[in-house]
DNA sequence: ATTATCTATAGATCTATAGATAATGC
DNA sequence: ATTATCTATAGATCTATAGATAATGC
C-alpha cells in the first residue's frame, strides 16, 4: 500500500508476466462460459484488466490465445487420473459445472463447436487423448471404437446439460446420473469399476455386439 | 421450355413461392453444413439462386429463418417412427451423414451450437420432443432422465463423428458402432429392442427386462 | 398495375495494428 | 532508456433496409 498508487478498480501494476497470466485466466473463464466466438477479445481484456491491445501484443491473435488455454488445461486432468478412474471423473468434472478450478476443456470445446475448423481439431486434439486412455480399458479388437464412444457419451452428457440445458438432467443429482451412465458403460469398457470389476462376458463375435451389458452394475458404482 | 426466357445458371422464373422454398432448402443445407453462423445469409441466397435481401423479404431475419428450417424438419421422423426403434433410426440417421434426404436437424443443432441462446433453446426444444419419446421406453421413475442420457448419447456421437470427425469412430461401419450402443443402452432402456434383434446375453441376475442397472444406481448412489 | 427481384448502402460488430503515452529500472 | 500500457482506427465481415428495376397478369 505504501509505494503502489491507487488506480481505478480492476487496474494493476505494470507488469508483463502477470497481465499475460491474467489475460490466460480471463480466457479460459470466457472461453468455457460463451465459446470462443462469443467471447470477444475486449470482453477478455476487461475481465483481466488489462487493455485489449495487450492481449494481442503477448498472444499475436485471439486462435493463438485459444491455443494456449487449451494447452494448460486438459493435461493435467488426463495425467494425474489412473485410466479406469478417467471417465468418471471427467464426468463428475462436467456435472460439477464451473464450480471451482477444476478442468473445463473439455466444456470450452462443446461451446465453441461450429466456430472455425481450427476450433474442432483443437476439440480433435484433446479428445484424441482422452479417447486413447479410455480405449485402453477395453481388450476387445474395437477397443479404439469402444473408447471413442465413451467419449462421445460424456461430452453429449455435458452437451445437454451443461449448454442445453435440458431438464430433467441439466437439475439431476450427480450420483444418480454418474452411476446410470458408469453401469451401462460396463457393457462397452470392461475394465472400469462399476462395482462388480471383472465381471464380463465372453468377448466373443468380432461384431462386437455381444457387450454383456446386461446387469452391469447393481451395486451403484460409485466406490467411495 | 418454349416461352421461358434463358436466364444465366441458377436463375429462375419469378415464383415467390418457388423462391421461399429454395431459400428453405438452401438453408437446411448450408445449416447442417457449417451450422447457423457460418451459413452467411449471402451463401444461402447464392446456393438458392435467388437474391439475399429476399431472404429477408420471405423470412423476416436470420432467425426466423432458421426457426422455420427447425420447424419443418425432425417432427417427420418423429412422427413416422414408433418409440421402441426411434433411437436406432436416429442414430443411423446421423451415422449415416448428409446422405439422401433424411432429416438433418440434430445434425444443424450440433453445428451451431455456441452460436447464441436462441440456437441452444431450439436444440433444447428439439431435445424435448426426442427424450420424451426415449422417456417412455424406460418404466423406472428416472425414466425422464434415462430417456435424456439416451438424447446425450446420440448426440455425443454426432459431435464426435460428423462434425469433429474423430478417429476411429468417424470411419467405423455404422452397424458396428449401432450394435455397441444399442447394446449397452439396453441397461438403460429396457424397452429397446436389442441391435440384432434380441441376442441379449444370459440375463443371468433374473428380473430380466425389469431394469436391473439401473435400479441400483439412485438409491445406492455415492453416500458422499 | 402489381410485385418479384436487384442495387446500394447503412449500421453494427469484431480482430488486429500503428503509434502515442507513461510507469518503471538504472 | 526501456517497455508496459493506452488511444485511435483501419479493414473485414455480416445482417438488414430503402428504394430502383423489370417481369409478369390483366
Amino acid at each position: 500500500m505504501a509505494k503502489s498508487p491507487q488506480r481505478g478498480a480492476g487496474a494493476h501494476r505494470r507488469d508483463a508476466q502477470g497481465t499475460r497470466l491474467r489475460l490466460l485466466d480471463a480466457a479460459s473463464e470466457l472461453f468455457a462460459e460463451r465459446g470462443y466466438e462469443r467471447a470477444t477479445v475486449r470482453d477478455i481484456a476487461d475481465r483481466a484488466g488489462a487493455n485489449q491491445a495487450l492481449l494481442f501484443r503477448y498472444f499475436g491473435s485471439k486462435k493463438a490465445l485459444f491455443g494456449e488455454v487449451m494447452a494448460r488445461g486438459g493435461q493435467e486432468q488426463l495425467r494425474s487420473t489412473p485410466a479406469d478412474r478417467l471417465f468418471e471423473v471427467a464426468l463428475r468434472g462436467m456435472l460439477a459445472g464451473g464450480g471451482g478450478d477444476a478442468d473445463r476443456s473439455l466444456e470450452v470445446c462443446l461451446r465453441s463447436i461450429g466456430g472455425s475448423d481450427e476450433i474442432a481439431d483443437a476439440l480433435r486434439g484433446l479428445g484424441e487423448e482422452y479417447a486413447e486412455v479410455l480405449a485402453t480399458l477395453s481388450e476387445s479388437d474395437t477397443g479404439g471404437l469402444r473408447g471413442d464412444l465413451a467419449l462421445s457419451w460424456l461430452l453429449g452428457i455435458g452437451l445437454m446439460r451443461v449448454v442445453v440445458a435440458k431438464e430433467p438432467l441439466a437439475s439431476a443429482d450427480p450420483d444418480t446420473v454418474c452411476s446410470l451412465v458408469v453401469g451401462a458403460l460396463g457393457g462397452l469398457l470392461e475394465g472400469l469399476p462399476t462395482g462388480d470389476g471383472g465381471r464380463r462376458v465372453a468377448e466373443g463375435g468380432g461384431d462386437g455386439a455381444g457387450g454383456g451389458v446386461a446387469e452391469g452394475g447393481e451395486s451403484g458404482g460409485n466406490p467411495g
